[in-house]
DNA sequence: TTGCATAACTTGTATATACAAGTTATGCTA
DNA sequence: TAGCATAACTTGTATATACAAGTTATGCAA
C-alpha cells in the first residue's frame, strides 16, 4: 500500500505553495481532516506533524494549525539538493561542469573519512559551478565505487542523487555537515573566478544511507558573495 | 502528568551521551522497551522518533534501532544556544559584555522585521562575545518590550531565553536563519578584534514563540576564523 | 553439508478509543 | 449590560490491536 499519511502531507504541503491556504490561516481541524481523506485522526496527525517539522504550519493546542509564511527559497544548487543547503541568485543561470572524474584508491584522509580498507575503490569527482557564467563554486566529491559503480560525467553533470534512487534502489538518509570559513588555496585560485577575494566558504558534508553505510564525502568551496544558508529550525521537547 | 514519552527519550539519551549504549549497538527492540517502561508501543516509538530526529539513533526496518556516533559538540555560544548554531573553540574562555542595553521606538527597517507598529517599544541590545580574551563575535538583538520588559543587563549577560522560559513562562517554538558574509563595516572594525580581516560571516536569525509571534530579531557577526556552523540533517520521506 | 522454506523475531503503517488540556463561543445570572 | 460558568470546540497524550514488511535464525530435506 502506498502511505497514506505521506500522500495527505503531499496534498496538503501543495495546497500552502500554491496558496490555496494563504499564511495566517487555519487549516481544517483535525477531524475534518480525519473525514475528508477518510482515515483515522492518528494518520492525520502524522501528515501534520511531517508539515509542521518542515516548516509549513505551527500547531497550536486548542486552535488549530495555522499557516507559516512561505519564504519562497531559491533552488539548491550544491550536490545535498535534498537537504537545506541553498546557494543564492537562482534566477540567474546556472551550469555544472564536470571538470574531473576518476577512480582511485583510498588511503591517508580520504580513506579515514570514508571508513574503509586502504585501497578500496573510490570515485573521486570535481565539479565546477557557475552562476552567470562565473566560476564561484567548486566541489570535491568522494564516493565509495562499490555502492555507485556507473557513474558517468553525464549522470555527474545532472544529479548523483536522482541516479542513486531511480537506477540504484538506494537511498540518501541523512548527513552531517560543517561550515567555516578558510583561506583560499593556490589551487582554487587557478581553478574558480575569484577576483580579489582571498578566503572561501567551506562547506564538508558526510552523507549516509539509510543503513548508515557512509556514501560520500563532499568538500564544497564557495565565493562568499556567493554563498547563502538558510535554515529553519524547530525546538525539540 | 508528566509526558511519558519525553521521559523514555530524556533516559536513553543520557545511556547514548554516557556511552552505556555505544556506537553501532542496538537499542533493546521496541517491544523491550514497552515492557521495561511498563508503557505502550506506541509511547516508546514517540521517544525513539525523537532519538531519531536529533541524530542518537538509526532506524532500520526488520533489524532495530542503531546508535549513532555522537560527535562531542562543543557548547553553543551564540544567542541561539538551543538550536543548532555552534562556534568553534569552546574549550577556550568566552565572555560576554553588554555593551549596550537601550529601549527605542521601533521604525524603519526594524519595525519592519519585527512586524510591529511605529512607534512600539523595542529593546536593543548589542553583545560583545570574548573567546580567548579577544571581541570575535557581535550580537545585536532587537525584540519587543511588551513581552520581555523585565530585561537588565545582567539578564542579557546571562541567558535571555532562560529568562523567558523560567520567568515568564514563555517558550521559543522556532527559528528562521540566514547564513552569509558581508564586507565588515567601520563600526565592527572599531569594536572587534578583526586584525586584518575585512569581511565577516553575518547569521541573522528571526526567533518565533509558539504563537507563532516574532520575539526577537538577531543580528551575530562572527570574525569568519572564529566562525563554525555544524547540522545534522535529517531526509524527511 | 548445503540449500531452502519457514518460523520468529524486528520495525512500519493504520485504526479505534479514551481522556487531558487549551481556546472560544454560548447563554444564563446578577 | 457585565460577568462568569459552561458547553463545544480544538490539539495533546496514552493505550490496544491488527497486519504489513524486512531481517535473521531455525530446522528440515535433499
Amino acid at each position: 500500500m502506498e502511505k497514506k499519511f505521506q500522500a495527505i502531507y503531499d496534498l496538503l504541503a501543495k495546497e500552502i505553495q500554491t496558496e490555496k491556504i494563504k499564511a495566517g490561516q487555519l487549516l481544517p481541524s483535525e477531524n475534518e481532516l480525519t473525514e475528508r481523506f477518510a482515515t483515522s485522526r492518528e494518520t492525520v496527525r502524522k501528515a501534520l506533524q511531517l508539515l509542521s517539522q518542515n516548516g509549513y504550519i505551527q500547531k497550536l493546542q486548542g486552535k488549530g494549525s495555522v499557516v507559516l509564511e512561505q519564504d519562497k527559497l531559491p533552488l539548491p544548487v550544491s550536490g545535498l539538493t535534498s537537504f537545506k543547503e541553498l546557494s543564492r541568485s537562482m534566477s540567474q543561470k546556472v551550469e555544472t561542469c564536470v571538470t574531473s572524474l576518476s577512480c582511485k584508491k583510498a588511503r591517508g584522509f580520504i580513506q579515514q573519512v570514508l571508513q574503509c580498507e586502504e585501497g578500496t575503490p573510490i570515485w573521486e569527482l570535481h565539479r565546477l559551478r557557475k552562476l552567470d557564467g562565473e566560476s564561484v563554486i567548486y566541489d570535491k566529491d568522494f564516493l565509495l565505487k562499490e555502492l555507485a559503480p556507473g557513474i558517468t560525467e553525464e549522470i555527474a553533470a545532472d544529479s548523483i542523487y536522482d541516479y542513486l534512487e531511480q537506477e540504484l534502489g538506494l537511498s540518501i538518509s541523512y548527513a552531517k555537515k560543517e561550515v567555516v570559513v578558510e583561506e583560499a588555496q593556490a589551487e582554487d585560485k587557478a581553478i574558480m573566478d575569484l577576483g580579489s577575494y582571498q578566503q572561501l566558504v567551506v562547506v564538508r558534508s558526510a552523507v549516509y544511507l539509510e543503513d548508515t553505510t557512509l556514501f560520500q564525502y563532499t568538500e564544497s568551496k564557495h565565493r562568499p558573495d556567493k554563498f547563502r544558508f538558510v535554515d529553519f529550525a524547530r525546538r525539540t521537547k
